[in-house]
RNA sequence: GGACGUGUAGCUCAGCUGGUUAGAGCGCUCGCUUCACACGCGAGAGGUCAGGGGUUCGAGUCCCUUCACGUCCACCA
């Protein structure tokens, strides 16, 4: 045995803890001796290489390891994948901005350089996160770890990419897409966000229409003006010419079903290269489109405007246009939605260029059919509806990016045109003239695929064989539209399987008052700092016991201080065990067992159960909620303070409440070890003497007795805690000292009663601070003594002189009426019919024991009273 | 402009298919250094379940409506 010091150092046990799983292989899976045990698979989120993990992530981690430690002991064979994301723009960003503090761009040290110094930034800040999440206790398989641009995964998105290209699935087109001017990238729908902004409104003359616009520097790019078909006011204009201002062009007025006669003057200008709505337009009218900003955003043409940015440009046009007179109207501000790039926040000009696409149509039908027909279920099912809100209306997906950082495309142009995308096992064309595309896909064109590359994918590998599908995914609900659609399309794609099972869906990480981490708002918490001031584990049970399915979990210091008061009391509870010699190993003496005993262990049993199947539900908070209570209030508060009597009587009562007491701590530390791993397994493993051996509880069982029921033992233990509370509260209403102890006589008016009497006077004396006499049976308390429960034991107090009689009186009053509440309430309940004739029987007999009961403490009451005088 | 969600104790949240006196953690008040733990022990205060209407013997729980807040989606010039 150790000594253990009166207070958890969490950093005293965390990093050697982690070091003995590592040692132990714990979370080594597809180990040859663990073939005959079932599959349990999950891989993580790969968090983007850019930074450090953040408390959004440590939440995620948590939940993950939760479930496989758990599934782990449940006897699974678990994988769960570590790895990263190289995060193609994100991490492109950030080298760049490292860049520019030595004053070089991109461009200055070319393209083959500049891949090097990302690749280094990688070896650096991968590393940072991978200690993170040891710090953590992520219980990952740290053998298979991967990267989105490994080589296996490199092949797996080559062949992906050849299988779509040639089921024309994926094609090159000059479509209309989001373009970042500072990024000078393509983005794709999602990567923008959409933000209500103050712009301005301006109408301007076209000849005999009138137009408005929010971005006027567009209309030298217009080529046609655009109208309702029905529109009586300009039927006759149609297919005439108007003038263009400021370019000395003439455009042809055309008829459109997409303009909305009502808005404005029902007249549209249309420019097919600015505008998504407008190149539609113009497709189906056959206009010309006419780029008039380059690929950061300044304008191309036309004179005076040449070189000006687009934001300088659009004041130059609105004066240029005043002063010709043609401008019919400006409202200012205007609030309108605006696109701005989500990874640096410059606002997004749709713009004409050559891209690839992703056919989405068939494959999304294909990822909704497989959430339809269940294949793949949702927790909580709720979260389904996002899912198919995407997959029901997604447009073809945009996947070249104007980057250097990513899996570069896999097509080659030749000198005659010709296109050619080689197998990933095939050379490339070489030769004069050949040369591959410039650009790489969209980051989540890879991540699509971690389920299965990062299994071996395309090769169907022995992990493949064993670990696809996963079982679950753990993820939040912000990203079922970036990551999970996607893997679920290109996933289901490749193969016949989805790529996950079950898709437990998690929520934000909130600050204290429900408002979101951001940098700006500056509320964010840094988990390692937590983890450094706290520990692991009281980091870890504040996030695993707000986490409801689907929900945000709000997160504040004074959580995290509660939940290491919370892992302290664990470490003391065990110290007192320790000090007792409680001691798992001894056996169950089942005959000699006492009330106390047999109540313990059935709620023992009870709590195994309700535990289990809450984790299965994906319950952990109301897991965590539910060991909270049975460790602290039942097994720490009642029990333990129970059996400080055995323990210091004859050996027999010894014996027995060291194997009762070291059986029930065994178990809830193993049923709290998946959530808190470290002290867990410290305890664990001090109580069961393994300090000298290596074993640890990650890799014990877990716990299987669920069946003991004792609900007579259950009920004596109400009894008993019931008649503690009121003698505890008239002692402090009383304002009786602690020290001074009060004699009682507990009076037993019928056979069960003495029963309980008997089995628990010993027991009840030190818990409310008592001396108990044993007493006679009797019909009323002697004078000067005073009744304290009106169940069949009742407690006799000899108040040995002082009590105040006026606070007793009121608190008796007070209970009187309370009494007369409850009296009328369950008697208007009897006395109604249909209650009567419609109420459940079980609840009729309820309601008819509580107004017995109340009618019986009411008479209770009315006699003390009296006898107050 | 659509859609979804939320509104329960001072704060953050549980309350399943309608049926005990609506719960927890933290905070607050009072009393305790009781030999595992003051990161503790004991006893308390605090809610007309956002407002209104309806269904029902009975509603925090179901329906309608109003108000407030939130999130996601959206090509309205």
């Amino acid at each position: 045995m150790i000594e253990l010091p009166p207070q958890y150092d969490p950093s005293a046990v965390e990093a050697h803890s982690y070091q003995r799983w590592i040692d132990n292989d714990a979370f080594s899976a597809g180990r040859p001796d663990h073939a005959d045990r079932p599959a349990f698979s999950l891989v993580i989120p790969p968090p983007n290489v850019t930074g450090s993990l953040h408390m959004g992530h440590a939440f995620e981690h948590a939940l993950m390891d939760t479930l496989t430690r758990r599934k782990r002991m449940q006897g699974y064979d678990v994988l769960w994948l570590p790895g990263m994301d190289h995060a193609g723009i994100a991490t492109q960003n950030v080298v760049e901005r490292e860049l520019a503090k030595e004053g070089l761009s991109r461009h200055d040290i070319g393209r083959e350089a500049f891949v090097e110094r990302v690749w280094q930034w990688k070896e650096e800040y991968g590393g940072r996160i991978l200690g993170q999440m040891r710090r953590l206790g992520d219980g990952v398989d740290w053998s298979r770890e991967r990267f989105t641009m490994d080589a296996g995964l490199t092949r797996a998105v080559r062949t992906v990419f050849k299988r779509l290209y040639d089921q024309d699935l994926i094609y090159r087109a000059e479509r209309i897409i989001n373009w970042c001017p500072r990024c000078r990238t393509a983005l794709s729908d999602i990567e923008v966000d959409h933000r209500e902004t103050e712009g301005e409104l301006v109408t301007i003359q076209y000849g005999p229409l009138t137009v408005a616009t929010t971005r006027v520097e567009t209309m030298l790019g217009d080529t046609a003006v655009a109208v309702h078909p029905d529109d009586e006011r300009y039927k006759h204009l149609v297919g005439t010419l108007v003038p263009l201002p400021l370019t000395g062009r003439m455009i042809p007025v055309v008829a459109d079903d997409h303009v909305d006669p009502g808005f404005g003057s029902g007249a549209v200008k249309v420019t097919p290269a600015h505008d998504p709505n407008d190149f539609e337009i113009g497709q189906r009218h056959n206009l010309p489109s006419i780029t008039v900003l380059d690929e950061s955003g300044v304008v191309t043409a036309h004179g005076s405007f040449q070189g000006l940015d687009r934001f300088e440009a659009r004041p130059a046009v609105v004066a240029a246009l005043r002063e010709e007179g043609l401008i019919v109207k400006e409202q200012r501000p205007y609030v309108h939605s605006v696109g701005h790039c989500s990874r640096c926040g410059t606002v997004v000009e749709p713009r004409l260029s050559l891209q690839w696409f992703v056919r989405v149509a068939l494959l999304a039908k294909r990822a909704g059919d497989a959430v339809r027909g269940e294949e793949t279920s949702f927790v909580p099912p709720e979260m389904a509806a996002r899912f198919f809100s995407w997959v029901d209306n997604m447009h073809d997906w945009c996947v070249s990016r104007q980057l250097w950082w990513g899996h570069r495309i896999p097509v080659w142009y030749g000198p005659g045109g010709q296109t050619v995308v080689p197998g990933p096992d095939d050379d490339p064309p070489s030769g004069e003239g050949w040369r591959q595309d410039e650009d790489v896909l969209d980051t989540w064109f890879s991540s699509a695929l971690w389920p299965a590359s990062t299994l071996g994918w395309p090769d169907h590998t022995a992990d493949f064989e064993r670990f696809y599908p996963t079982s679950v995914l753990i993820t939040g609900y912000d990203i079922i539209f970036f990551w999970v659609a996607r893997m679920m399309m290109f996933c289901s794609f490749i193969e016949p399987e989805v790529p996950f099972r079950e898709v437990m869906v998690h929520g934000l990480v909130r600050d204290a008052r429900g408002k979101k981490m951001s940098k700006s708002a500056g509320n964010v918490v840094d988990p390692l700092e937590l983890i450094d001031k706290y520990g692991a584990d009281a980091l870890r049970w504040t996030l695993a016991r707000a986490a409801n399915p689907g929900g945000d979990v709000s997160l504040s210091e004074e959580w995290v201080v509660g939940s290491r008061n919370f892992v302290n009391k664990l470490w003391n509870a065990t110290r007192f065990a320790l000090m007792n010699g409680a001691d798992p190993a001894l056996a169950l003496d089942e005959p000699g067992l006492t009330h106390a005993d047999r109540w313990i262990l059935a709620r023992l049993s009870e709590v195994t159960a309700e535990v289990s199947a809450l984790y299965d539900a994906f319950e952990f908070g109301k897991a965590c909620d539910a060991l909270f209570h049975f460790a602290w209030d039942e097994l720490f508060d009642w029990y333990v303070e129970l059996a400080k009597v055995p323990l210091r009587a004859d050996p027999g009562d010894v014996n027995r409440t060291r194997a009762v007491l070291g059986r029930c701590l065994d178990t809830v530390l193993r049923l709290l070890h998946p959530v808190i791993p470290f002290v867990t397994d410290e305890l664990w493993r001090a109580l069961n003497g393994l300090t000298e051996s290596g074993d640890t509880l990650a890799l014990a069982a877990w716990p299987a007795d669920t069946a003991r029921r004792d609900p007579a033992a259950v009920a004596e233990f109400a009894r008993l805690s019931d008649l503690v509370a009121e003698l505890r509260r008239f002692r402090t209403q009383q304002g009786i000292p602690s020290g001074r102890k009060v004699a009682a006589v507990m009076i037993a008016a019928d056979p069960a009663g003495r029963e309980f009497a008997a089995a628990w006077s010993a027991q009840l004396a030190p818990l409310a601070d008592l001396t108990i006499q044993p007493g006679e049976p009797r019909t009323a308390a002697p004078d000067g003594w005073e009744v304290l429960s009106a169940a069949s034991v009742s407690l006799a107090l000899d108040l040995l002189g002082s009590i105040d009689i006026e606070a007793e009186r009121a608190r008796i009053q007070r209970g009187l009426e309370q009494v007369a509440k409850e009296i009328k309430q369950t008697a208007a309940k009897l006395a109604n019919p249909g209650f009567l004739a419609k109420a459940p029987e079980s609840v009729v007999t309820e309601i008819t024991a509580r107004n017995a009961a109340a009618v019986a403490e009411q008479d209770r009451l009315g006699d003390r009273l009296k006898r107050l005088g």
